[in-house]
DNA sequence: CGCTGTGTTGAATGCCGTCAACGTCGGTGG
DNA sequence: CCACCGACGTTGACGGCATTCAACACAGCG
């Protein structure tokens, strides 16, 4: 059965082709399910395919060879990933693991040249996307090389809650599980330093924990804390 | 007086081009000099060019709103730099000083675009650049969030004389002044560890200090540091 | 010849990682 | 149904690595 192009049709990516031009690239993809913890694609693995999600969230983790991880990124709804040909690679750099359980489509890799011949826009957003997670990136490693622990986790949080929140009775919850683990590795941490500032800031009122779980009551002071002003 | 093509066409950023359109690229180009600590340009500001570096060593600077600053790399010889426009942006993310006595070529950043369409070697290739730098700011993150002071350093410097290194009698030298401050800005620590480490490494004969310089005697001991396999 | 930028080194402090123990939740299977 | 077990989370104690504070040495330059 053929894909529909409303899957595609309203997502930026996309939104700048014709609806002929998307029928044709939805005929070349590939839709797959991919449950929670399934793991999409692996780091060094040979790159297949690219993607784009459809539904759920993706963890991206980079795994050292002595077996620690860090957490790339997470990539949202509506967003590509596994793009490894546009910038020059064979292979995956990282591993890309369902968070919640997923829906992507996928295209061969050997495609993207043809794609990115054909259409200009695809591949100006595609740019667009590799260019910002080169900010976003930056940006860590600047945090990383002049805050303190609690500075960074108090800005990953509320970059989480700004890029997959959900308005809650309670507050802003991060809308797929994240344990105390996973935010460790966004911030270059443990997992026991992340669970003692938030109970700290559980007691203050700032958020409210859960297994797998985060929400934020009180963001405006949690920016303060991650500004590092504090009164105290 | 015209620019002659023998300027870029050794690089392998216009090598897929013709002679005829090196010609038409260097003539919309403007060359510049620049001396050493100039500001070619500075982080917020508007991006009025994107350009190559012909001769020399830029080094790329994030300031915080306090003051604190983070090198994000260093330019070397052939590469491109300030070039916001290919990642969807109107304002420099950083500032560029010369880190010696510069020579560059610069074009007006609405020709971006332009040279994008008319130039599609130039455009992978740009992106095959952008991509390149995602992918060492991904694993600075790493090194940042797994590993301790002295092997930060450690695989610092390495990378430093591996794309910066000139051979001298006593080893492999950094072929444009650094301090031991600039070394810390890339490494997420203070100018103190890094003289005390350099220090301690100079004692077992693996570095030669010296003012704004830094020449590796044993690269491989370096490397057991990095990789934390030193015995002891 | 003082001044500024760079580098070195010692001592004290403290952040946060490590080690350890325990508590809790949720799924699973007897 | 409930006992069990593994994953997740919390909390205390301790210690070490690296920052901070401080003082001094040295080079280059106007």
């Amino acid at each position: 059965m053929p894909l529909d192009r409303s899957l595609i049709s309203g997502l930026a990516l996309f939104a700048e082709m014709t609806p002929a031009e998307q029928e044709d690239i939805l005929a070349k993809a590939r839709s797959s399910r991919h449950p929670k913890d399934a793991v999409i694609f692996a780091q060094e693995e040979e790159a297949h395919s690219f993607f784009v999600l459809l539904a759920g969230h993706i963890r991206v983790v980079k795994t050292t060879p002595d077996g620690e991880q860090v957490i790339a990124r997470y990539i949202n709804e509506g967003e590509l990933f596994g793009i490894a040909p546009a910038i020059g690679r064979t292979t995956y750099p990282a591993s890309a693991i369902a968070a919640v359980d997923c829906v992507a489509l996928a295209w061969p890799t050997r495609l993207w040249s043809d794609f990115a011949s054909s259409y200009p826009s695809l591949t100006s957003n595609t740019y667009a996307t590799v260019g910002r997670r080169l900010q976003e990136t930056q940006q860590r490693v600047v945090e990383m090389s002049t805050e303190q622990v609690e500075q960074r986790v108090a800005h990953t949080i509320l970059r989480l809650i700004k890029q997959a929140g959900r308005k809650t009775p309670e507050g802003i919850e991060i809308d797929f599980p994240i344990t105390r683990q996973d935010i460790a590795e966004m911030t270059g941490t443990t997992l026991h330093t992340v669970s003692r500032l938030m109970s700290a800031w559980e007691d203050e009122g700032i958020v409210v924990g859960g297994r797998q779980k985060v929400t934020v009551s009180d963001p405006h002071r949690l920016m303060l804390i991650a500004e590092h002003r504090r009164k105290r």
